[in-house]
DNA sequence: CCAGCAGCCTGAAAGC
DNA sequence: TGCTTTCAGGCTGCTG
């Protein structure tokens, strides 16, 4: 489950292989949820963002001049938007297999090699905007701060926080307080912060803790390449390091490594959620 | 507007 | 062994 580490981590590794390349032909998976990759046809990768767990790639279609409303730009710009879901993969190959099941999208680039997008349980997702429009993709137009960032602070957390009434973690993963956090990090950053994640309120001075606890726990997947659990590989197919550095995610019925108490778990709104009893307690 | 929750998906693991 | 059930979960869209 790609979560901000896993998605910088292949970020890193797409951008130089695309700047500059041209997408000559694209094929998709049937489902609305794929085929805007089409709209890429014609279009050069001129940037590689991310925004919390968004791809951004930033192209140029560089044809249609706007004369309407006399922009003398002559390119048109967009974004190919890729949310990887749970189990999505992006790679760029000389040797595609456009008959693999789990291949959901692909750009054949002007070199002949191919980029390629699988995903084997299809939560993952493709989008084609005009630069920046994302009002049509409702978490990201809303999206948090980015955590490593100036604005996401204490203060920032705390009045987030006081807006509504889910759990503390509920909130973390609504994308809204902070982008880029999913379950795995989340449980991290509680245990750091020793926050119980089923809370409903948050001090400023346990806010301060939990922007702490989030950067200290994405960093980690960041300086690991990412959490491989199942499916989680980079760009290169490697798997990630950062499963063998996790203090409370997965680890439930083992000894908290704080203070020894064993770890527990239970779901929360719908998601598992492992914390300790004696160190996050309520 | 927000809270809560079903639904989307399928491979892997557990249960029988 | 082979079948069935359970589990993983980010996000969307619906309901109250």
């Amino acid at each position: 489950m790609p979560e901000l580490p896993e998605v910088e981590t292949i970020r890193v590794q797409l951008r130089p292989r695309l700047l500059d390349s041209s997408i000559v032909e694209a094929g998709s998976h049937w489902s609305a949820k794929f085929t805007p990759a089409m709209e890429a046809v014609g279009s050069e990768f001129i940037d590689v963002r991310r925004r919390g767990k968004y791809l951004i790639f930033e192209v140029d279609s560089g044809s249609s001049p706007d004369t309407s409303s006399g922009n003398t730009n002559n390119s048109s710009g967009h974004d190919l938007i890729i949310h990887l879901g749970m189990t999505g993969r992006l790679a760029v190959v000389g040797d595609a297999d456009f008959d693999h099941p789990h291949l959901r999208a692909w750009w054949r680039l002007a070199d002949g090699d191919t980029f390629t997008f699988h995903d084997a349980r299809r939560f993952g997702r493709i989008h084609w905007v005009p630069r920046g429009d994302y009002a049509g993709i409702a978490t990201l137009a809303a999206l948090g701060p980015e955590p490593f960032d100036g604005e996401f602070t204490a203060q920032h957390l705390h009045e987030a926080a006081k807006r509504s009434t889910r759990h503390l973690k509920t909130q973390i993963l609504s994308q809204r307080p902070v982008a880029g956090v999913g379950n795995i990090y989340a449980d991290e950053a509680f245990w750091l912060a020793r926050i119980n994640p089923a809370a409903r309120h948050l001090s400023k001075e346990r806010a301060a803790r939990l922007v702490d606890g989030i950067r200290v726990a994405l960093r980690s997947g960041l300086d690991n390449g990412g959490t491989t659990l199942r499916d989680y590989v980079d760009s290169r197919g490697q798997t990630g390091e950062n499963q063998h550095r996790l203090y409370c995610y997965g680890r439930s019925g083992e000894p908290c490594e704080r203070c020894g108490t064993i770890m527990r778990r239970r779901e929360l709104d719908g998601r598992g959620t492992t914390w300790c009893p004696v160190c996050q307690a309520r």
